[in-house]
DNA sequence: ATTACCCTACCAACTGATAGGTAGGATAAA
DNA sequence: TTTATCCTACCTATCAGTTGGTAGGGTAAT
């Protein structure tokens, strides 16, 4: 345990950011969550860019590593696609939170480029899990399963902002049925 | 013309917000680009929280009236769906942008409870059009196109959303495509 | 004695908001 | 037709609070 500060800021910082985005990050409250004070965060972070790219960047590697594990676990990839919504239903059941990364995405044009880059990277790996999965589950040929990894990604994105704007999780389980109906994602 | 600088500081404040949100609208900017001082906003809208509420309600106001018109001009419903995405394609266009209540919905746990009533206003008022065109297109029961309303406005919503995370307004043209070769969108 | 970690005490810049005033046009009573 | 009164639309000046960030010092473990 190198830093249990550290740790602990990253995580604060996170849930924050999937309320509030990367502009509503601020060091004063973060150092309350975390029991320390403002300045000592510039000991591990050296600057607000650093600290949101590195929460971006923990939140995509977090990311990676459960969809792997979901893989590994189960050896059936069409049950792993109907699990996947799953993971963007827990951002909401968590406080009505969305991803950080989409929060981030809106903010765009305000973030550093270091951040900007762990954003991309997040849908990087979503998209690329998802096309993987598509292509063992549906056989399809990989530069379909990619534009169809796209559309699944795009619209449970767009099924949780809506979600949010509602502070209502049912909302978002009809949305997910209503893309299973439509035969965007497997029924 | 009561007033030229209220439609102005209302033009602006859109603009802005439809790239920096709600939190980063400010008055001294938003002033500067009218071209009056930022205590003079005050003499428009009595506080930051009316002024965003002004923003939004005038937001989908101004979007109904443009899909009102879009049905009176086309006999064909159909037509009118396919033109749909169109809509949101345009904010992209202008300088990456994305829907103004797209972003506020991230913001949704800042906001003004008078902001967040238009912002719901705006969901409700395009999935009612969608439903309304839907029905009359597919002749489908009002239950179900309410449904796929729903479906079809979060999914485009995500696309704008992970567009402007790439700023590649041809990727939200992809992702409106495979909506259709999905069969969420119409061909 | 060096490093890791945290502190107090600042700072300049910026935030929404208020107080109080000015210029000019409309209205209406004298 | 002058005078008094009010209104719209803006201004300057200032406020208290918050922001990211810095300087420099303390302390405990290695």
């Amino acid at each position: 345990m190198s830093s249990n500060s550290r740790e602990a800021i990253l995580a604060a910082a996170k849930l924050t950011a999937q309320t509030r985005g990367y502009g509503g990050l601020n060091f004063r409250d973060l150092a309350a969550e975390v029991g320390i004070k403002a300045a000592s965060i510039y000991h591990h972070f050296p600057s607000k860019a650093d600290l949101g790219a590195a929460v971006a960047r923990r939140y995509w590697e977090d990311t990676a590593a459960y969809l792997e594990a979901l893989l590994t676990e189960s050896a059936d990839p069409l049950l792993c696609l109907r699990q996947y919504p799953e993971t963007f239903r827990k951002a909401l059941e968590n406080n009505n939170r969305i991803c950080l990364c989409s929060f981030m995405a809106a903010e765009y044009d305000d973030l550093p480029e270091p951040v900007k880059k762990e954003v991309r990277t997040f849908t990087d790996v979503n998209v690329a899990w998802l096309s993987r999965v598509l292509i063992a589950a549906t056989a399809a040929i990989p530069e379909e399963s990619e534009r169809r990894a796209r559309a699944i990604f795009a619209a449970i994105v767009g099924a949780q902002l809506m979600a949010r704007g509602r502070a209502d999780i049912a909302l978002y389980d009809t949305l997910i049925e209503s893309y299973r109906v439509a035969g965007l994602l497997p029924a």
